[in-house]
This record gives C-alpha cells, sequence and structure tokens, in this order.
RNA sequence: GGGCCGGUAGUUCAGUGGUAGAAUAUCCGCCUUGCACGCGGAAGGUCGAGGGUUCGAAUCCCUCCCGGUCCA
C-alpha cells in the first residue's frame, strides 16, 4: 500500500527548515533537520549510534512521567491503562497496541472516545517475535509499554491532526529527553492494521526506531480504501526505546532492569567484563534480522576466540530472556491468564515453558518463583494491581513447573523406549513417531534429537515438521461442520422481541410476516426466546383459529425470529395467530440462567478474579458453565461455592436487566461485563443480581433470587486443562435430583438391610467379607486340587515314555482344574494332562503339558483341536495350556480312547 | 468443539484373545557387632466403570469417567 506525496508533505516540515530525502539503502523518504543525512536513522539502514553516548538520567519511570505531563500540558487527558488481556475484544486475545483499547467501537464511531485528545502508557505484549528476544538486545520484547496520545476527529470537531502529532513529537524528545532534534528523521511509511489504514511516520534516530505517528483514516473494505467517518491521531512510542536511547547503556535491558539484570548476571556466572561484550552484542545484534549468526563478527570485534565467546554470548541472551519472559508472565497471570493447552491460555503457558525450559538448559540457581517475586517488587509501584495477585501468581508458576517437570519425565521414558527399540531393530526414527510423540504427549522434536544425540543416533527433523501436523488436523477439521441450516429471507423487518419487556409473556397475539415452506414462520413480533447466549430456545404452539401448530425451535439471524413448526396451516400468512410458549420449561430455563449468573459470581468470590467464563449453556434439565481455573476444584471448595450461591437465593434480591451505554457500563462494572462474549453496538443489555453481579446478557432471567429456588452442584468436570466444567441444577429440577438420590439410597439401603444411615457400614462390611470369601475360595480351590492330584498322580497311561493322566469331574470350577493342571505338569516330568468337568449342559476339557513335551513339539492346542471334534466344542490356547467347551459329554470316553490311540503308535 | 495417546500391585511399568507379571518399596526370616549390600520367603489386584462380541476379554467393539496432548 503506498500513499500520494502530499499526505506527508507538512506545513510543519516546511516552515521549520525539514528537508525531504530518499534513503539510499532502503529508497524510503524521510524528513529531517540533517541535510547531510544520505541513509534514514533506522536499522538496517544504519547501525546503533546511541550506545555509549548519555543522553540524560532518565530512569523508565521518569520517562514515562515526562510523557504522560508533557501531554497533560498540551491540554490531554490521562486515562488508565489497561490489562494486557484483551477482554473486551473477540477477535485478539492480547493488547498488542495502545489503539487496541479504542477497537473496535471507538474507532468506528460507535463508542465516543473516554477523553479526547487522550495520553496514556499503555502495557502490551506481543509474542508474534518471541524467538527474537535476547537475541535483539532489548529491540524486541515480549512485554513493553506503548505510550500514546491520540485525537478523535471528525470533520465538524477535529482537535488536531498531522502538524501537531510532529511537533509534539520533535518538541518532547529534543527539548523534554534532549534528544539532538537533527539526529531526528520521520520517515513515510504506510500503517494497515485491524481493517483499518493510513499514512504513518516511523521516527528513528541513529539506527533506533522509536516511535510510530499513525494517521489512520481508510477502512479497508475489499482490498480498496474508504473513508473512515473519523480520522484518528494513533501514535506508539516505545518507553523502553527511549530509556534505552538515552540512556547509553550497552542493551535495553541494562536500562529496564539495571540492578536486577546484574543479580541475574551474578547468578550466571557473568563479571563486569560482559557489559563491554553486551555492547558489541547488541550492535552485531541487527545480524540476526538477517538470519546471520553474529558471533564471528562479534568474537573478530573483541579479538577473542569464537567458541568462548559463544558461551558467553549464550548466557547474556539468555539472561535478557529470563527477564523478559518472567515480566510477561507476571503481567499476563495478574489479569487472570490460567495456563492452559486452549485459547489465551495456551499462550500463558508456552511463555512459561519456554523459560522453564532455558533455566534447565543454564543450570541457574533461580526458582521461577523467585524471578516472579522481583518482578513484582520492581513494577508493582507502577502497576499496583500485581501485588494483589502474587500469591496466586506464584501457586500457578509453581503448578506450570511441575507439570513441565511430568512432561519431562514422561518424555524421557518415552524416548528411552523408543531408543531401545531403534537399536535393538537397528531401526531409524520415522517422522510419523516424531509426530506422534509431538501431537500426542507434546514433545517437541527438539528435545528427541538432543536425547537421541547422547546414542549417537542422528535423527534428521525435516523442515516442513509443523506443516505435516497442521496437515493431519485438517483433514479431521473438515468432518464437523454441521449448523441448523436458516432459511435465511433478506428484506424482512426485525422481529420485535416481546420477551424482553416481560420474560413472563406467555400467550402474545402476533401477524405472521411470513411463510417459508415447508415449516418455518416468521411472525412481526414474538415472546418465543430464539437459541443464543448459550440458552437453549422455546417450544410451545402458534394456534390460529381452531388449529395448532407446534413450536419445535427457534433461530435468530440479522434480528428475525425464525420459529420451526412441525406443520403450516394453510392461508395463515398476513394472519393473527396467538403464541403460548411451554412456559413451565421456559421458567426452568429462567431460573438455570439466573443461577449461571449467581455460580460465576460464586465461583470468582470462593476461587479468585482469574476465574473467567469460557462457555455456558442452560436449557431445562440443567445449567453448565465453563470457567478457567488452574486445578481442580475440590469438595471443600465446592461445598463453599454451593453455599455462597445459596445464599443469595435464600436472601431473595431482584435481578433486573436494562440497556445501558457501553462506555458507562466499561466504567462502572469493568471487562467483567464481557463474559459471554462482546456484544455489538453502543448500548448493551446488562443483567444484575443485586449489588453482585453485572453482565452483558442477552438472556431471559426471573425476577429475583428467590425463584431461582435451590442451586445444587451435579458434578464437575476437567473439560480441558485450565477449564473448569460445574453442572448444577435449579428449582424443580434440584428436587427431582434430590428425589432421585434419595430413591437409589432406599433400593441400595433396602438390598443391604440396613438402616438409610448406614448405606457405607453395609457396603464396607460387604466388601470385607467378599474379600474373605474370595482368599477362603482360593484356598479351599487349592486343597481340592492338591487332594485330586494325589489321587491321580499314581494313575497316567504311560505310552512311549509319555505320562498321560485323565481325569472326569462333576461340575469342577476353572479355578481347580488349573490347579490340578499345573501341579501335575510340574511336578510329573513329560506329563500331559487332559481334565474333564461336566456341568449343566456343557462339557469343559482343560489340557496342559510340560515344559520336557513342548520341548518334544506335543502341544496343548493340537491335543485340543483333536479333542474339540468329539465333544462338539469350541476352543483353543496355547502350547502349555488349552480349553474347549463342549455340548456333547458322551464324546468324552471317545477322545480318552483317540488320545490313547495317538500316542501308543507315534 | 474436534483429533490422538494413556489408565494393570503403594510406586514405575511389561503384558496384541488362552492360568494376571517384573522391578522397586513394604513385612518376615537368614547373613552381619552395626549399617549398606547379599540370600530366602510373604503380603499386596473390582486390570478406570458399565455394556457388547467370543467357548474364553486386561487385550477386540460401544458408552461413560479420569489424566495427558495437539489443533481450532
Amino acid at each position: 500500500m503506498e500513499f500520494s506525496k502530499d499526505e506527508y508533505e507538512l506545513k510543519y516540515f516546511i516552515q521549520n527548515g525539514f528537508v525531504r530525502k530518499q534513503c539510499k539503502n532502503c529508497k524510503r523518504y524521510f524528513w529531517t533537520l540533517n541535510k547531510d543525512f544520505e541513509y534514514c536513522q533506522s536499522s538496517p539502514c544504519v547501525e546503533y549510534g546511541f550506545i555509549g553516548e548519555k543522553i540524560s538520567n532518565f530512569n523508565l519511570n521518569e520517562v514515562r512521567n515526562l510523557f504522560i505531563n508533557y501531554f497533560k500540558e498540551k491540554s490531554h487527558t490521562e486515562i488508565s491503562y489497561r490489562p494486557v488481556v484483551a477482554r473486551w475484544r473477540d477477535d485478539i486475545y492480547l493488547t498488542i497496541a495502545s489503539i487496541a483499547v479504542f477497537q473496535p467501537f471507538v474507532t468506528s464511531g460507535i463508542v465516543p472516545p473516554p477523553a479526547n485528545p487522550l495520553v496514556f502508557s499503555q502495557p502490551c505484549i506481543r509474542l508474534k517475535d518471541i524467538d527474537l528476544v535476547g537475541k535483539t538486545a532489548g529491540r524486541h520484547l515480549t512485554i513493553f509499554e506503548m505510550m500514546a496520545h491520540h485525537s478523535f476527529n471528525t470533520v465538524y470537531n477535529t482537535i488536531y491532526w498531522k502538524d501537531e502529532t510532529v511537533e509534539y513529537c520533535q518538541d518532547f524528545s529534543s527539548k523534554i529527553l534532549n534528544i539532538d532534534p537533527l539526529s531526528i528523521c520521520y520517515i513515510e511509511d504506510a500503517w494497515e492494521g485491524g481493517g483499518n489504514a493510513g499514512p504513518c511516520f516511523e521516527v528513528a534516530s541513529k539506527g533506533l526506531e522509536i516511535a510510530t505517528l499513525v494517521f489512520m483514516k481508510y477502512q479497508i473494505v475489499n482490498g480498496t480504501l474508504k473513508d473512515l467517518p473519523l480520522f484518528i491521531v494513533d501514535t506508539g512510542y516505545g518507553l523502553e526505546r527511549y530509556a534505552w536511547f538515552i540512556s547509553g547503556k550497552s542493551s535495553a535491558f541494562h536500562a529496564i532492569y539495571d540492578k536486577l539484570l546484574e543479580k541475574i548476571f551474578k547468578k550466571l556466572g557473568l563479571d563486569k567484563e560482559v557489559n563491554h561484550i553486551s555492547e558489541i552484542h547488541s550492535k552485531k545484534s541487527l545480524l540476526y534480522l538477517q538470519d546471520k549468526d553474529p558471533i564471528f563478527s562479534i568474537s573478530k570485534e573483541l579479538n577473542t576466540n569464537e567458541k568462548e565467546i559463544r558461551e558467553i554470548i549464550k548466557r547474556l541472551e539468555a539472561s535478557y530472556v529470563l527477564l523478559d519472559h518472567s515480566k510477561c508472565i507476571t503481567f499476563l497471570l495478574a489479569d487472570g491468564i490460567v495456563p492452559s493447552n486452549v485459547g489465551e491460555g495456551y499462550l500463558g503457558r508456552l511463555v512459561i515453558r519456554k523459560l522453564l525450559r532455558i533455566m534447565k538448559l543454564l543450570n541457574i540457581d533461580i526458582t521461577l518463583e523467585e524471578l516472579i517475586e522481583d518482578q513484582i517488587s520492581l513494577w508493582s509501584k507502577s502497576f499496583p494491581h500485581l501485588v494483589k495477585e502474587k500469591d496466586r501468581i506464584i501457586e500457578i508458576v509453581n503448578i506450570e513447573r511441575e507439570k513441565y517437570d511430568q512432561l519431562l519425565k514422561r518424555a524421557d521414558t518415552m524416548i528411552d523406549n523408543l531408543i531401545r527399540e531403534k537399536i535393538k531393530k537397528n531401526e531409524k526414527f520415522n517422522i510419523d513417531e516424531l509426530i506422534n510423540l509431538y501431537d500426542s504427549h507434546g514433545i517437541s522434536p527438539e528435545y528427541v534429537v538432543e536425547k537421541a544425540a547422547k546414542y549417537n543416533i542422528e535423527i534428521s527433523v525435516p523442515k516442513d515438521f509443523l506443516s505435516k501436523i497442521v496437515e493431519k488436523h485438517e483433514i479431521s477439521v473438515k468432518k464437523d461442520i454441521k449448523k441448523v441450516d436458516l432459511p435465511i429471507t433478506k428484506d424482512l423487518q426485525p422481529t420485535y422481541p416481546l420477551y424482553y419487556d416481560n420474560p413472563y409473556t406467555d400467550t402474545f397475539r402476533a401477524k405472521v410476516l411470513k411463510v417459508i415452506y415447508p415449516d418455518w414462520i416468521i411472525l412481526d413480533k414474538t415472546a418465543f426466546y430464539p437459541e443464543g447466549g448459550g440458552q437453549i430456545y422455546d417450544t410451545g404452539k402458534i394456534i390460529y383459529n381452531d388449529f395448532e401448530m407446534n413450536v419445535l425451535s427457534v433461530y435468530k439471524f440479522d434480528n428475525v425470529i425464525y420459529h420451526k413448526v412441525n406443520k403450516i396451516i394453510s392461508g395463515i400468512e398476513g394472519q393473527e395467530v396467538i403464541g403460548k410458549i411451554d412456559f413451565n420449561r421456559r421458567l426452568d430455563i429462567m431460573r438455570h440462567h439466573t443461577a449461571t449468573h449467581i455460580m460465576l459470581y460464586s465461583l470468582r468470590k470462593i476461587l479468585g478474579n482469574h476465574v473467567w467464563q469460557a462457555g455456558a449453556q442452560k436449557d431445562e434439565e440443567k445449567g453448565r458453565l465453563d470457567i478457567t481455573h488452574y486445578k481442580r476444584i475440590n469438595e471443600e471448595e465446592l461445598k463453599k461455592i454451593e453455599q455462597e450461591a445459596n445464599k443469595i437465593v435464600l436472601s431473595n434480591i431482584p435481578v433486573k436487566a436494562r440497556f445501558m451505554d457501553r462506555k458507562e457500563a466499561e466504567e462502572k462494572y469493568g471487562y467483567y461485563i464481557y463474559q459471554g462474549g462482546v456484544p455489538d453496538g453502543r448500548f448493551i443489555r446488562i443483567v444484575s443480581v443485586g449489588d453482585y453481579d453485572y453482565q452483558a446478557c442477552g438472556g431471559t432471567h426471573v425476577s429475583t433470587t428467590g425463584e431461582v429456588g435451590i442451586i445444587k452442584v451435579i458434578r464437575t468436570e476437567r473439560i480441558q486443562d485450565g477449564i473448569e466444567r460445574i453442572i448444577y441444577t435449579a428449582g424443580f429440577k434440584s428436587v427431582e435430583y434430590f428425589g432421585k438420590l434419595e430413591k437409589e439410597i432406599l433400593l441400595a439401603t433396602n438390598k443391604l438391610n440396613v438402616p438409610t444411615n448406614k448405606l457405607l457400614e453395609g457396603i464396607t462390611k460387604l466388601l470385607e467379607e467378599n474379600k474373605k470369601l474370595k482368599k477362603l475360595n482360593e484356598k479351599l480351590s487349592l486343597r481340592i486340587a492338591n487332594e485330586i492330584y494325589n489321587n491321580l498322580k499314581n494313575k497316567p497311561y504311560v505310552l512311549n515314555k509319555i505320562k498321560v493322566y485323565f481325569g472326569q469331574f462333576q461340575s469342577l470350577g476353572e479355578k481347580e482344574m488349573i490347579n490340578i493342571g499345573e501341579l501335575i505338569t510340574k511336578k510329573e516330568s513329560n506329563s500331559l494332562a487332559v481334565l474333564f468337568s461336566r456341568l449343566d449342559n456343557r462339557v469343559e476339557c482343560f489340557i496342559f503339558a510340560s515344559q520336557d513335551l513342548i520341548k518334544q513339539k506335543i502341544y496343548a492346542y493340537e491335543i485340543a483341536k483333536m479333542i474339540s471334534t468329539y465333544l462338539k466344542g469350541k476352543g483353543g490356547g496355547d502350547e502349555k495350556f488349552a480349553r474347549i467347551v463342549g455340548t456333547d459329554e458322551g464324546g468324552i470316553k471317545l477322545a480318552i480312547e483317540k488320545i490313547i490311540e495317538k500316542f501308543k503308535f507315534s
């Protein structure tokens, strides 16, 4: 995308002696006061020129304050920063820029900005370049602060536009921070993001890009630009980069962390010398961006050996990563991220595991817990919310560390087994095994390669490894696309929802606007609630004259509500009908919906503020709520949650729904309101339960909590790591549940013949008795077997040195038969045991062959095969043991004869 | 939400349709001044639950529960 030259040719530049030049390297145009510049002042066009040149003494916190105060003096209003987890947005998980705070509703003009113009410093998290963190000495960070001033202009109300923005930037950088005005250049560029676009200036000095000034004025529609109703000044000043730049320190981390970095250096055995090395490292780190290894270049500069310097650089970069990632984790967890294998939780886990892996590799004498504690005490002054969440953050990282350790332990045994097998079979690892290890067990191929190297086994990981995984999953995703196929009809007026006027409306009159055969009806207004927001649709009847149509399901699309019916009475289009919803069912649904709000409040109160709704469903049978939580909910907590919920029920407080200005709702109740997702529009419907709970919600609710009736938690499930599902009933459904339980208990206690309160004792006693009897049974069976063996042992048929023992018994059990056979073949050499047991209407035969017979190739299963025809039975076994179940006991005699015959003449 | 892997003795696991096993920990005995080692023995199991197929299921099939993991 390119914009015309006039977009950048500002009065400010011309009046103040700026010149427009073209960079000899990147060919971009830029504006500067320095007439001698041949290159733009961004990297890689020029090298870092600010390192070692201290401009002023301001630290990070002071720079932030100077920035905010500067713009406050220029009549900007300071607003507070938002969480790093972007709960107000459905399209991104994390706050990636200051403008993300205002998207989509402020930028599109639906919601007014909180102030205009405004200034703040927004902590942002970007994981896209996570692999470059550390390598580039702080140019890339997963977490950074974007200082920003914005003005939101319309044609009727223009606050300020390009000239003032650039002037502020030049003024702030040079006058407040003392940066040489001649060193700054404004590079012409184009910006796009989140469906918006506009020209921008990249502000750079001495090789470092320090700010971006965006003039957002377009909307991208189908690849072409359309004017936005607003034109917005969107600036981003990198706090860490400014602090680095003016300090002239060797890396951004030196500027940000200072003492804490020294501590990490010490722990990693890096001495004072390292600061000089890190200076060279910073300057050469730009090579990484061109996919080159800077080690050679660094060692040349320092005139030392490459191997030695590589080891130092490894630890230098690792200390940067340690600090960056642990700060990132602290902020993520403080804003309620729960590590998980899904959703935003996965991002948290990713960073934690990345950090743990590096700590393991370095074998550093510091715990993650300690790192986090250091981060909290460093940042708590500017971000007080971190302190409140400290205990939970530490509990979560400890759980994550344990999980990671377990994963590695599992990985080790699995890889060891595989390697052993490979050595035994003299095979190579194949790609499917690597895919399986990663896909099913989360073991990265790099780890396998590392382990295998210790056994001198080489494994090559194909470059397209990840795309192979994606491919594998694409096949499975395609299969399950199933949705209701609504007969979507355009140009229909929106259906008026009566259920918002009064959720207790059960009967109404309405006009049939349209009938879509074979089974859809659209009315001008309806009390039938369409499926949405996790609440199931209503059912009931639509009546025309004396004819009834059953409403089976109800859906909404584009504010038009579609009723699916079992049949359509002809000629109703344009006529008035009566709608009657199944109100008892609806009441059960409403109870479960209100119960869900009460449950979420109670869960957060007992478990903590990291609990967020991750999904919910309310129907007539039950409520189902998925929440983020980092461990299983135990019985004690569950009891407390249930108690809390029922306390609210019994206080019988009012439940209200009203439409509110989005801005006002956010300010009053916070982003907590977006539990069920982020609705559209300037006005949103807020459902409140007393003063306890406020949520944006489009569902139907009872009017007081007392109507919910007793809330009973039925069970909890772990549906994903980090997500707990709670299933509960309310009102009559709870009564039904208790009734069922009671009935079960009564049946069980009746059967056990114990009083209802002695169920457990009864079962325990029964189980113990059962165990005793089992043991007794085994003993007896062994005794019987012994006796029979003593009887049999002197009466073998000796045939060609083979001793065949025949036994015929009445109803002898499996255990006894096996014991007899075992005794014979273990104690008697060259022995074959053929034992028959006559049962009610069948005959079982057990055949055993002793070890020495097997060596002579006489196998039990072969004898069995032979006999089975005479017994008219089926069966089989292995070399030493076989069994047959037959139907003809008359065959026993013949079978015995045949065996004797076989061995006699063999 | 979908896919895949797993659940067997207190623990770690082996067991691809035919008598439930090994190692380790436990207990007892022997050896030894004692400890460690060593030797001998014992005890320890609803094979996650339920249903099905089969003469026969830890093993195959279905449903559910629990854990893990990848993708959206």
